[in-house]
DNA sequence: TCCTAGGGGGTAAATTTTGTCCCCTATGGC
DNA sequence: GCCATAGGGGACAAAATTTACCCCCTAGGA
């Protein structure tokens, strides 16, 4: 893991859900889970931007966070599930309003992006 | 502006939020603006830990995006104030829920930042 | 003249996050 | 032996972001 050097501000709890969310992939990894995408292999193939070393990284770290749960089945090949725990699910809300609030304001951001990198 | 080189992946509503929320002090940008604390310097006052520099170039984001606006008083010495804009106003639940989880696992999170910073 | 408030910005460094590449265990099929 | 799947991980490089450190402007007051 990376050794942090500036210390988080984190009076607000805007900062603390910033520290749990924060991760390129986390929320869709959380969205996945939800749906039952809840195995490594099958989480690499639902989000093929992100290498499964990046997936893996963001996974332990929701996992510290203990939002979600590792099930490891003592199999051969292994087999390993993931699922949210109580506490995860209390942000399955905001991040239903994220995904929502995204797709109503496409238009508006994708024009913005294309405007950004016309310059 | 900081011209990205790896192409976004925006198929999800997720990802677009992320986009336009995702500076490090853009929530806490748009939460004190809601609360009036709407001037350049006052911002800088109230978010002690970042710089301006980094203050403007995130409000300059929120701008671009349409989250907020700037208005200019041309008087001297300068007057600028910032206020959300319709859109803007949207993505206050998102924020309030954000800010409420955060709050509610205060003591989960702080515990798991201070074992991490133990390792 | 110097300091303050109020606004802004350029450049380079530091920090943090992602990505690339390679390797390991074990089983099973060809 | 070679490949595939299923899981894992480390070293290092690159990209992205944030900060530090300077600088600019105007006007007013001591």
């Amino acid at each position: 893991m990376y050794e942090k050097k500036i210390p988080l501000p984190l009076e607000c709890g805007l900062m603390m859900t910033r520290e749990v969310l924060g991760g390129k992939w986390k929320p869709n990894l959380l969205f996945a889970i939800v749906e039952g995408i809840n195995r490594p292999s099958q989480l690499q193939r639902a989000i093929p931007g992100a290498t499964k070393r990046v997936l893996n990284l963001q996974l332990r770290e929701l996992e510290e966070f203990g939002v979600i749960a590792k099930k490891i089945y003592p199999q051969l090949p292994p087999r390993v599930e993931y699922s949210l725990t109580e506490v995860g699910q209390t942000l399955l809300p905001i991040l239903l309003q994220m995904n929502t609030w995204g797709e109503q304001n496409r238009t508006l951001i994708e024009t913005v992006i294309a405007e950004r990198s016309k310059r």
